[in-house]
DNA sequence: TTGTAAGCGTTATCAG
DNA sequence: CTGATAACGCTTACAA
């Protein structure tokens, strides 16, 4: 068996006598005898003919693929997302270039325009830069873009966003309804959108449940494992300790475990905890982690059939924003305040 | 400024007043005055050309892409290769088109089609199938293959894999030499590749060291975290227990250290503990888990850079086989045996 | 309904 | 060294 072919339109009209633009309308689902249709049929599959995406492409400007632009192929968290993603677009013939930028803004730009110039049909990314320029250019252009994870304001855009302000606002409210008073909050970097979301709805449900906000809880960390690490210390250190502390991504979580493992916290007698993201940590550690899930397969759904909706010129409700609803899973990492 | 680009050839050519084909041949580096040479380069910028790899894929035959297939995207050795692989290439300009099977034998020939049909240049893989069939017929229309991960007997095709037998070999002795005599060992299912490696190491070092061997300490799972809680489970309930065990995948070991939660068994004085691959988990328990740690940067570059030989059709070597060392972390979670 | 033919942007051959 | 010109495989008016 031949997996690899090389036969052409013209084959298949030579082998059935009918012309290439025959062919080319039976392939494209035009108007041809049902008499045709069949004997085409047989001809495309004797011959294994397949359509060649790239002459296709030259008259059609169109590639088939969709380029994905991601910050990194190392967090579970964008890897599970982009996997679904994948899965749908290919099975409609969509292949999917997938680039990452290493958490550089430089390379965010480099590898946009690497995938402009791969005339891809249409991306998803996720931006650190929120550059408006460049994605502006392309949807002005009607180049379909889908963002991912992060808003950039002042961009019409489609967007597929956990709710992130949500996320913080149940995590904290699960620990206000346990009694605590004093809750810790290691963030990410201000003015980053995933981080100032659940830093606002810290604060929202303190406001909502009347407790009192030290705004020395609040740290700001930087996504990183190590800045987790630090911040977390930097809590255990105060005068006055949280009881309880929410860490708001995967690698900040990870500092913030081994700082707890280096202080020889005891959890949850010392102190609460909850942490972000990744699932199967949650239950390695002991005791169980309490984790806020976001809906990575809900994410990659949406936004691949969002894609294949514009790559269909589907625009009647641009630009759409999907906030998507996070999970929060209590174990016994939490505990009730005395 | 404008990001997306059409001008053409045919632009270029009007700009500078020369024909069609002096620039195409400038722009292959072919041979040009000096003179002529400037004045291109200069068109070539003012009007932001780029070529248009469709319809130069149409003459040559070539997409620039690279098909990049494994079983899984939400695996982080798998993925951490890729992201290696992706960057070595792009800068060569060539895109990556990344599909997963979801560690399922038919979706891998789907989706290897998929990417036959896309006219990759080129195609990465860990196949799971071991088919020879459609492999080979790729490796005799010179479209370069390189394997990874998984060895596939009896065919001749570029691989890169990790030195899997001694990776097993070296951690079960430093078991061995910190007085371990029973050693039980959680393998992947039996003929697979990497498993058996593994398991035919961990039979070496018992020979070499001339520690007798109990069958009833190797327990063949199949690579999943609920096997290896099993695995861990049943090593646990032997009437005469291991003192250390080596679990040999990342999945297994997630089930392994949840059993041990679950049995409240202390980590090392009741039991020896050595994971495999994720340095991260490794850092969040308690006691620091021992690691085997696969090389997963070398094996993309590796790849990458045979990938990009092959591709210039440089077979001077053809088939080579890279066996790349792992690297054995030795943390609190070993102890010497009384 | 079917066929003819032009053209998408390149590369490659062959004269000049 | 440079320039016409014919492919590459496909889609798409337009004509039959």
């Amino acid at each position: 068996m031949e997996v690899y072919n090389i036969s052409t339109i013209k084959d298949v009209a030579k082998y059935t006598g009918l012309s290439i633009a025959t062919i080319s309308k039976y392939i494209n689902g035009g108007n041809v005898l049902d008499e045709n249709k069949k004997i085409i049929q047989e001809a495309i599959e004797a011959l294994d003919y397949k359509r060649n995406e790239m002459a296709r492409g030259l008259k059609t400007n169109k590639t088939m693929t969709i380029g994905v632009l991601l910050p990194s192929l190392e967090n579970i968290f964008f890897t599970s997302i982009v996997s679904i993603i994948e899965g749908i677009l290919q099975e409609k013939g969509y292949g999917t270039i997938i680039c990452d930028f290493k958490e550089d803004k430089e390379l965010e730009h480099t590898k946009l325009e690497f995938l402009i110039n791969k005339h891809v049909d249409g991306i998803i990314m996720v931006s650190y830069s929120g550059e408006k320029k460049h994605i502006q250019s392309l949807i002005d252009k009607k180049i379909p873009v889908i963002l991912l994870d992060r808003m950039i304001r002042g961009l019409d855009c489609d967007i597929v966003i956990a709710d992130n302000l949500n996320a913080s606002y149940q995590a904290v409210e699960e620990l206000i309804m346990r009694k605590h008073k004093r809750i810790g909050i290691i963030c990410g970097p201000e003015n980053t959108y995933t981080a100032d979301e659940r830093r606002k709805g810290y604060i929202r449900v303190h406001e909502d449940y009347n407790v009192e906000i030290d705004e020395e809880l609040i740290k700001n960390a930087d996504y990183t494992v190590v800045s987790g690490y630090k911040a977390l210390i930097d809590l255990w250190n105060m005068d006055k300790r949280p009881s309880a502390v929410l860490v708001t991504n995967y690698e900040m979580t990870i500092g913030a475990i081994m700082a707890i493992n280096d202080l020889n916290i005891t959890i949850p007698n010392q102190l609460s905890l909850i942490g972000f993201d990744n699932i199967q940590m949650a239950r390695i550690v002991r005791p169980p982690l309490s984790i806020v899930e976001q809906p990575m397969k809900e994410i990659g759904e949406t936004a691949a059939n969002l894609m294949l909706k514009r790559l269909s010129d589907d625009y009647s409700d641009f630009p759409s924003t999907y906030r998507l609803k996070t999970k929060v899973h209590i174990k016994e990492s939490v505990s009730t305040n005395i």
